[in-house]
RNA sequence: GCGCGAUUAGCUCAGCUGGAUAGAGCGUUGGCCUCCGGAGCCAAAGGUCGCAGGUUCGAAUCCUGCAUCGCGCGCCA
């Protein structure tokens, strides 16, 4: 494929063609880094530009205007480039060729990675996220872990890693005393045949206004707890059963959302290991005792200033676990299972100091036992929190609003848009689309901002479905299926070597071309930086200029056979991006809609 | 007290590893279907980028200080 003679983005070629020239002209070395080219910031300056001039500038103490110019001169000649400019104080613009750019926006897309680099080159991520807690329906708090944490698991396996997706749910701990205890007392078998993971939730709400009015109760479940951890065969069945019928609710709930893992350890897979961590780490000194409890202190002039002066407790005075132990447990099978160089976890930021302190306590141990430094990257991927209104998200207090509730309702009010758009669909595939649209709106809303930012829980901004919204991007797609529906093309039939026919010289044309060539950047960015967001950006100006080219721009009418078959495969260049694109963030792609 | 984060248009937010005239959506106002899907397109109004210094050819972006708000800080996760 022609592909594979390219730079994988017209950035990496154009910061290319200016290092070489910039050694042509006798500045080689002068700078270890490239200032790499980015699109212009006004299409009237042209289509990239590089301001590597003024870093040579400053390097050299010379004028940087004057350093451009002799970049410019010594720039090899290219077929991609048809002009090059200085302009301003040392700026220097390309145009590009237009046919050449339509080349490379289809050897993208017929790459199988779509042109963006291979950056994992198979290098194991192993991914964190979602981690829900057994016995409990998922809430809108799980929301922004699944969802994020989904899209950085497809952009991951975009950039060319090998993923382990591993949900590290809570299936260990104190509440299933209670639950033991309230399914042997209060258990109401008709409510539970009919909504099992319904039934427990009620058992658990019921256990704590029982146990508020009778103390005993909570000696009581502690008891059952010892009990289930000794390995009691009752109390162990009812446990896993527990975890059956979370899993059912939790799969439910990831089918729709489209999520899944390869690995669902949680944190029971550690039990069996929190001794050693312990121990380890005690002969390590790294942990000590301190009133009965194990501890990990850090010192006032630790190298990580969120930790100075915190201590992490490993091993509580009465013997139990933490899930800083947990974590550390966790951690180490990791690594010794998959070996992966990065792992990342991604939960609300108010765990940073957490994840610091375990990062820290981990770096000690593994100095201790002489492992190299850059064996692993430990990544934690923390989001902005979820802010409601009003009321906790509090499964005792019952006005948590469930995941299953939140997608109801969008699937609901894009029901009422299809019903409203599309009456002559027939009923069964309008309820198919309502259904894609109304998770695509949510898990849009979730990815097209800043993840590090707080949210403020709000529905219709949630599940708008017009302006930069999910909806918006398939309606784009929707619309490129049905222009080629009306040329009796089926999707990723169309011939697409026209498009570099010459023949796409409109500026609607040359907008899209520019955006779609971007792709395999905004990808590569959104993994870096990982934030999704940037990919969303991208992927809704790509969408603005479709419908703009679709208004000012006839397709099947053209007027000659090249430039209908040339603007027939840009519709399908476009379809192909935002379908890639779409699929990098989890939202449904639609034929018609 | 220490640490992390935030402060950009009426509202909600992008943009933050420094680049040319600070963007989008919603809302408001006004246009566009005899034409490939109007979930769309075009246009207008709307901003001392919290404040004050500093760094430099250039700062919303980097540094320092301040203000306001949010979050976190030894036996929950």
């Amino acid at each position: 494929m022609t592909a594979s003679s390219r730079p994988s983005t017209v950035s990496a070629l154009l910061t290319e063609l200016v290092a070489t020239a910039a050694a042509a002209a006798g500045h080689d070395g002068v700078l270890d880094a490239l200032e790499p080219a980015s699109p212009t910031s006004n299409p009237s300056f042209g289509d990239y530009q590089s301001n590597h001039a003024f870093r040579l500038g400053k390097a050299l103490k010379t004028n940087p205007r004057a350093v451009a110019e002799a970049v410019k001169a010594a720039l090899p000649v290219h077929p991609a480039v048809v002009r090059a400019d200085v302009a301003g104080p040392g700026f220097l613009n390309f145009h590009l060729d237009d046919a050449w750019l339509a080349g490379h926006v289809v050897a993208q897309v017929q790459d199988t990675r779509g042109g963006v680099e291979d950056r994992g080159q198979g290098r194991t991520v192993v991914i964190d996220y979602s981690s829900p807690n057994v016995a409990k329906r998922m809430h809108i708090g799980h929301m922004r872990s699944t969802i994020i944490g989904n899209a950085l698991h497809r952009l991951y396996e975009a950039g060319g890693y090998r993923v382990v997706a591993d949900n590290h749910i809570g299936d260990w701990g104190t509440q299933f005393g209670m639950l033991i205890v309230g399914w042997r007392n209060w258990l109401d078998e008709a409510a539970f045949a009919d909504d099992a993971i319904g039934e427990l939730e009620r058992l658990y709400v019921k256990f704590r206004e029982e146990a508020a009015a009778d103390p005993t109760l909570d000696d009581l479940a502690r008891a059952e707890t010892a009990k289930l951890q000794a390995g009691d065969p009752d109390n162990r069945a009812l446990w896993l059963k527990f975890i059956d019928i979370s899993m059912v609710e939790f799969n439910g709930v990831y089918d729709r959302l489209g999520v899944r893992f390869d690995e669902t350890l949680g944190e029971s897979a550690y039990n069996h290991a929190l001794p050693g961590v312990v121990d380890d780490l005690l002969d390590a000194g790294i942990a000590v005792e301190d009133a009965g409890a194990v501890v990990v202190r850090y010192p006032d002039d630790h190298d990580v200033k969120a930790v100075r002066g915190k201590l992490l407790v490993i091993r509580k005075q009465d013997g139990a676990y933490l899930y800083g132990t947990t974590d550390l447990a966790t951690l180490e099978h990791r690594l010794s299972t998959w070996s992966p160089a990065e792992i990342v976890y991604v939960t609300d930021g108010r765990q940073q100091l957490h994840f610091q302190q375990v990062f820290a306590a981990w770096q000690a141990w593994r100095a201790h036992r002489g492992l190299p430094a850059d064996g692993v990257a430990l990544r934690h991927m923390w989001f902005g929190t979820l802010k409601l209104p009003e009321g906790m998200m509090s499964t005792r207090k019952g006005n948590v609003i469930r995941l299953v509730e939140l997608l109801d309702e969008a699937v609901r009010r894009a029901r009422a848009v299809v019903d409203e758009k599309s009456p002559d669909l027939p009923d069964a595939l309008r309820a198919e689309i309502a259904e894609a649209v109304g998770i695509g709106a949510v898990r849009y809303s979730d990815l097209s901002q800043n993840p590090q930012s707080d949210v403020s829980f709000d529905w219709d901004r949630m599940l708008a479905m017009e302006g930069n919204t999910a909806p918006f991007l398939m309606y784009s797609l929707a619309r490129c299926r049905s222009i080629q529906r009306k040329a009796d093309l089926a999707p990723g039939e169309t011939p697409l070597a026209p498009a570099a026919n010459g023949a796409l010289v409109h500026e609607r044309e040359r907008a899209l071309l520019r955006l779609l060539a971007r792709f395999p950047e905004s990808v590569a960015a959104a993994l870096e930086t990982q934030r999704p967001n940037l990919l969303c950006d991208h992927l809704f100006e790509i969408a603005q200029a479709f419908n703009r080219f679709y208004f000012d721009v006839r397709v099947l009418d053209a007027d000659s056979d090249d430039q209908r078959a040339a603007r027939l495969a840009l519709v399908e260049l476009s379809a192909a991006v935002l379908s890639r694109g779409l699929g990098l963030l989890g939202v449904p792609a639609l034929d018609r809609m």
